[in-house]
DNA sequence: CTGAAAGCGCTTACAG
DNA sequence: CTGAAAGCGCTTACAG
């Protein structure tokens, strides 16, 4: 079972094959100018004596690294959660299946101050990089606008700089809530809200939902929004300030499905059914919010294949195949039991 | 802002400075023998062509990557919690500090079939390897049993095959929560478990919480023992089963924080007060266990150090300097509301 | 104290 | 179709 000790070399390979250098190299780059013959007995001493290439070695002579990095924000118990999970599973997926390493990076101060995100580059560590979970406070992506460095921002984007995104579509995802809402007749809606300064998908939620009411003249008090923490404590906390100023409310749109959790847990704190006292949506559509009682009614985010979809894009950048990356992915709303249209799940089944 | 397109070598370095090659080398790794006065001349160039060492081919001629792998299990949402954020977070901020870069891998089904997590080192992709989150069914570990392959368990043991690891004291934290629940006077206590069989560390805070009770011969039925989902739902259900077989139990001991709040809000659900009719006991010190209502009684598990120790012991190995690591972190109970202990919390900071 | 040279383990024009 | 040679950008004995 033990591995052996001794590593073999391209040189190691050379000889015992009979052949040189180049030809061992030829071979395992699928170079078609070699013949079958000596083609099967290289590969034939490679896969007797176990030989695994030197990846470093490899990168070098190519000037390419065939390693990407995923920068998360600082990690933090608000971000540590399934949505980090379903991405990064996404992008590690495609990167092996394409050939590249992932390389795990955090936006500390000192990693911001230093140029590390330019220095990864510089330093051959990686071919390109991958941004979840950014902000307006990392003013320094800014550098990546219009720079010859690969770089996509994963499930959000910027307005005020040129930089390459894959993104939900969240302005629709939140118009279709905000419209199911109104269509079952509320005119009264809270929205809780989180990070409406610094992220731009949050933004875009609110927008949208503030747009929906507009339309159908439905005014929106600005109490009617309290902005908190992006967890259950937080949505549970704007429940409580909600209610307390609009005792009248009966519906509630939650910016996310761990706020739309802890709201639904401040209504049973409070004695009120949901959805007949108030009917709550949600978005993203976690896995507890199908498991939740009532289900939760919410927009679901294609995480992992958004994931997917940037790091494929990354690579694409990486070998000029693409210069610029702007794609928007559709999402969907899941009526389940939490708005009132319903008793009955009309997607029952929790997926990925 | 824009970084410069030309990118300088050793070569640039020595040619502007006028020295050779070996002597900027020298200099870059602190090399004593060089004159003060070169030193400064190689520094200020390097400074103001703002030269960054290829990290490859630094790499290549030190036959070291300066690299290290995190090993996640196939990433589904179970997972993705504030557990494995702690965690990395610890490892990255560590590895940075002594020049590692961090990379990600999971254990999917191929990645084991095909050997990778031997191929990494062959390859020199790696120095080392991080495993969180292992359990019984990741049977591969076995191959680093004795290996000259860098690689420690994190929060997590073998009792099978001789592996390095740090963990916390499952057994003593799980000691001292069934001694406090006993000393409160609990003597029908249902266990809420989750990876019985697969976990090793769940397997030691059950067989801790069994020991104490049969220290006090307290009566255990199989039936007072659920085994569950490791997430809130499943801590949901199994208070559900739990109850249902066992009307009279005074206490409830989960394996987990979240578990123990899928509990409460079952108890709630049911219209139970707790900690008045049934007091309740978890594992880990979560944030969300200090916001809880009632503030959840736990105990506090170090991740972030945990993270740390282990990159830190994993890079010792790296070098040589140690051969074997088997640590076992302190952990402590917190008393808070939950347990009936007390109406306040005794200790309500909530710490990282 | 400093430099020329060999080496790390690959790839890739260039010859033949 | 195959090989000798130069190159990727560093480090490190070895000489002086």
């Amino acid at each position: 079972m033990k591995p052996s000790v001794k590593r073999y070399t391209i040189k190691d390979i050379a000889e015992q094959a009979g052949v040189s250098l180049s030809t061992v190299s030829l071979v395992m780059n699928n170079n078609p100018r070699i013949s079958e013959a000596t083609r099967q007995r290289v590969l034939e001493t490679i896969e007797r004596l176990g030989y695994q290439p030197n990846r470093l070695a490899r990168s070098l002579a190519w000037r390419r690294s065939q390693t990407i990095a995923v920068l998360l924000p600082q990690l933090r118990h608000t971000f540590a959660d399934v949505y980090f999970g379903e991405i990064i599973s996404g992008i590690h997926d495609r990167a092996t299946k394409l050939g590249y390493k992932v390389m795990l990076e955090v936006a500390r101060a000192e990693f911001i101050e230093s140029r590390e995100y330019i220095q990864l580059y510089e330093q051959k560590v990686v071919d390109g990089m991958l941004f979840i979970g950014s902000n307006a406070r990392h003013e320094f992506i800014r550098e990546f606008a219009g720079s010859e460095y690969p770089f996509v921002l994963v499930n959000n984007y910027s307005r005020e700089f040129d930089l390459n995104y894959v993104v939900s579509n969240y302005r629709y995802g939140a118009w279709q809530a905000a419209n199911h809402l109104v269509r079952l007749g509320h005119r009264r809606i809270g929205f809780i809200a989180g990070g409406l300064n610094d992220i731009q998908t949050s933004r875009d939620i609110f927008d949208s939902f503030q747009q929906v009411l507009q339309e159908h003249n439905i005014t929106l008090e600005p109490s009617q929004v309290v902005d908190g923490w992006l967890t259950e404590e937080g949505g549970r906390q704007a429940t409580e300030q909600l209610l307390r100023a609009h005792g009248d409310l009966t519906a509630i749109f939650a910016l996310n499905d761990k706020m739309a959790l802890g709201a639904l847990r401040k209504l049973n704190e409070l004695g009120l059914r949901c959805p007949d006292d108030i009917a709550l949506v949600g978005f993203d559509d976690i896995p507890a919010a199908s498991f939740a009682t009532p289900a939760l009614t919410t927009v679901r985010q294609p995480l992992y294949d958004i994931g997917k979809l940037a790091c494929e894009h990354l690579i694409e950048l990486i070998h000029g195949r693409a210069s610029r990356v702007q794609e928007v992915v559709p999402v969907q709303l899941i009526v389940r039991e939490s708005c009132g249209a319903t008793k009955k799940s009309v997607v029952t089944t929790p997926v990925g």
